[in-house]
DNA sequence: ACAGATGCTTACTGCCGAGTATAGAGCTTA
DNA sequence: TAAGCTCTATACTCGGCAGTAAGCATCTGT
């Protein structure tokens, strides 16, 4: 990495296997975590062990622990995913134009999508008091980052007229309560869509914060 | 039992320490089972050891196998508490009289209320791969049954026009998702009573089904 | 061909917690 | 006063799981 192109050899070829190397790593890295966050929904984290994970993997105990320093960071990665796509895509809803109700709107969309998935899944089941306190700090902290997002949104909508003037905190642990949820009922192999899920969930919740009424 | 009225002692003093003892033994029963509800609704039930119930209790781990057969029967035990309370109060509101969403609304007003409380809030909290199999299957029929029941008068709230035609099943789980998150944020210490909490969320949700407006 | 890194294995340790064996204290009935 | 029942404690067993030690194979660059 620090002396590349010091040989004859050429570059390519360094970066090449270099590359090859690191990439393959990180695949192999997303194995253990993909496989990690199935089992922790299908099962519960504390009733998974990490010998479980490894037997689905085809591959023993230790050799988890070449790519994670811990069990509880394995969880804590998951979640992380998992919120952070709420978070970025709801930083990204917050940026365009148009009323509170359609801000929200389009936050609460990504949310739902995200929730149908194996990170968000995650995140709906996780209880923090299973995380190390560091961790839980952190899990707390992007939790109550989105938790802003949603209600600066919906503040915005109150005041700007196109949402009900209401208590914001409640609403926004209803509609988050109701996101959550998701994970413990949605079937992917069902015959609903994990979009029509998303928009039929959003569309009723919107309708409780007295949204105008768009059908897009 | 079997033999009261043939001492000449009298009936009423066999009765009366017969009937305290009973009674005693029920009271260290629900202690035991209050204390284990606060500690699971705290920590989580399985990073809570029955070391830690008897320690809260001030006595020892074989104490409460006098009253309980195992800790699985203690777990299920608190949510099939909160789970009775709820189809209880259901079924009730199921026989009022007046329209679908009349009856809705009472039922899910009853529910949130019982989610403010400890039982409740351990049936919001509890993932059902932590009972066993047996247990398991009891409380998932309790969960149906009371599904049952909410999607039945959404539907008649459809049928008889109090509510908007949409997705029974979709909208029940909104609205289930919703109240069972209570337990994760609500603070009996906080500004807002448990009523308030739980007229608030019912408003906003029954607004989600298109309820006809009724301030009561 | 050799040195060192990398990846993975087998074979552990150590701990924690569910559940139990057993005994003793106190109350109840005879 | 003795037998028996209820309750509780001390002091275990046993199993499961997170995490580790140490070694073997393979691949990489010199």
């Amino acid at each position: 990495m620090a002396n590349r192109d010091m040989t004859g050899d050429g570059p390519a070829s360094l970066w090449a296997s270099a590359g090859d190397r690191a990439r393959e790593r990180e695949m192999k890295r997303e194995a253990v975590l993909t496989t990690a966050v199935r089992l922790f929904n299908l099962k519960g984290f504390v009733t998974t062990s990490l010998d479980d994970v490894a037997l689905a993997l085809g591959v023993t105990k230790p050799t988890i622990y070449h790519y994670f320093p811990n069990k509880d960071e394995i969880l804590y990665e998951c979640v992380r995913r998992g919120l952070d796509s709420i978070r970025r895509t709801a930083a990204e809803a917050a940026k365009i134009r148009g009323d509170g109700a359609v801000r929200l709107r389009k936050m609460l969309l990504s949310y739902a999508l995200v929730m149908t998935r194996d990170f968000g899944i995650c995140v709906g089941r996780t209880n923090d008091a299973e995380l190390s306190p560091e961790n839980r700090a952190r899990y707390r902290a992007a939790k109550r980052e989105i938790d802003q997002m949603l209600r600066g949104a919906l503040q915005a909508g109150i005041d700007d007229g196109s949402l009900r003037p209401q208590d914001a905190r409640l609403a926004v642990f209803a509609v988050a309560g109701a996101l959550n949820a998701i994970g413990r009922w949605y079937d992917p192999k069902g015959a609903m869509s994990a979009e029509a899920v998303a928009k039929g969930m959003v569309d009723a919740l919107m309708r409780g914060l007295d949204a105008i009424r768009k059908e897009d």
